[in-house]
DNA sequence: ACTATAAACCTGTATATACAGCTTGTCATC
DNA sequence: GATGACAAGCTGTATATACAGGTTTATAGT
């Protein structure tokens, strides 16, 4: 406790009349002036504690106009999504991948709409399954853009994540997800070990780096054993940070 | 294009030096003093630059030691789990709800091992059914600590979301949640009017709002008529902001 | 009553300055 | 050679000040 830095004490202040009402929806927030005022700090202080709650989500800040509190009821909730391996290593399970293909391949009218490119740009195309503990889990299914992404067909996948080396290549600049529940078709069923029409949780991605479709990814869950799950933290507020 | 400030110009310039691999993972990014220096802006004003990209998760800040280039590949990527009547009305559907329970419950100890409180706890349920264009295609079994929501119980909950409301009592700080492929369970399958054993996606979800579960919800989303989907962009890097 | 102008207020950006505290590498001493 | 003191470099925080430009409210003039 104690000795919190002067625009923490600010945005505790302004986050607990939030959280108690006191500042309802929309309603205006004190302007720096006043938080000046109030508690004898510099306006630059004031700023750094409406700016920070205001990209936390928690105002919203008008030039000219005001600060108010922000509508966070259409917000909606983040769940993250993670590399499996990763996922899987911090669990303690084994994590292996089977290499079902692996190749170059040249976009078809349908995989060139899914990439907003021509038909015929060359893509890699690569289908694993990731096994855990020697279970087949998920079927990852994955085309990537060569242009955007020259050594993909050369790196080790069962060593190397697909999603680590995308991201080692270029920052991800945007991802578009859809996550459905599916029976499983024969192909997957077949390559999951589990019964056809099956429940299974089939995650479809796509990524863009430098303005361009980087890659376009159907990843199927086999739905009897697996699941996503995550915690989302508001931004740490009122509490101390992680340990290192 | 033109006159972008200039610690946007200077995260700019840095952004661009990690995306194209001259600031590999865990280098060294450039102090402070040396941007002052490179752009001749204020000690202020870099720093406003590195701090702003560190908090968009690209720089690890380490006092005394220096500025790092973060290591992007086990951050996962995000999915936003929206509120159903929101999602809906935006795609231009129309929503309905049927209330099938409304009514106070005190915890078994099943649900106060949820809660993380003791049994007997007083809890209200819902068990609410969502339409699409009169078509059921979310079943939502939410039960909400009375304690933390008094007002839960009188709300209209075929007018206000359960999240919405949720939202409005107190700050939500912290999200869990699941997301499972499972088989409609008979109970399941006759209210969504789907076949029992069909692919469903189900959301277990609990929330926390001053320090206390708030709310426990399984949300069974027809799997045949319904996805969740979503877009991350990155931070708004490089391009101008949305239309208001 | 209506309108144009001005004043008051608000946020956004930028600079110069200062001190605290942590980390790292260097150098002198034992 | 090991150790401890010191200096250099870095980030974190805080202040005072300044100007630009948008919004809102009040005011004066028609």
């Amino acid at each position: 406790m104690s000795a919190q830095p002067l625009y923490r004490q600010v945005k505790q202040h302004i986050l607990e009349r939030i959280e108690s009402g006191g500042l309802p929806i929309n309603a205006r927030a004190p302007s720096e002036a006043e938080i000046v005022e109030a508690f004898g700090v510099s306006r630059m202080t004031a700023n750094r504690a409406l700016n920070e709650l205001a990209k936390e989500g928690l105002l919203v800040r008008i030039a000219g106009s005001g600060t108010f509190v922000a509508d966070r009821r259409a917000r909606g909730e983040l769940v993250a999504l993670r590399d499996i391996a990763v996922e899987l290593a911090e669990r303690g399970h084994a994590h292996a991948v089977d290499v079902l293909a692996h190749e170059k391949v040249v976009a078809s009218r349908e995989m060139a709409a899914a990439f907003e490119t021509r038909a015929g740009a060359p893509l890699v195309h690569a289908l694993l399954l990731h096994r855990r503990d020697g279970e087949p889990v998920l079927l990852e299914d994955r085309l990537v853009s060569a242009a955007l992404a020259p050594g993909y067909l050369d790196i080790d996948l069962t060593r190397v994540s697909s999603y680590a080396y995308l991201m080692e290549v270029a920052v991800l600049q945007k991802v578009e997800h859809t996550i459905r529940a599916e029976p499983a078709s024969a192909d997957a069923a077949r390559r999951l070990k589990t019964a056809k029409g099956a429940p299974c949780l089939v995650v479809r991605r796509r990524t863009w780096s430098r303005g361009e479709v980087a890659s376009v990814a159907t990843l199927t869950y086999a739905g009897d054993r697996y699941e996503m799950s995550g915690v989302i933290a508001g931004e740490d507020h009122s509490s101390r940070r992680a340990h290192a």
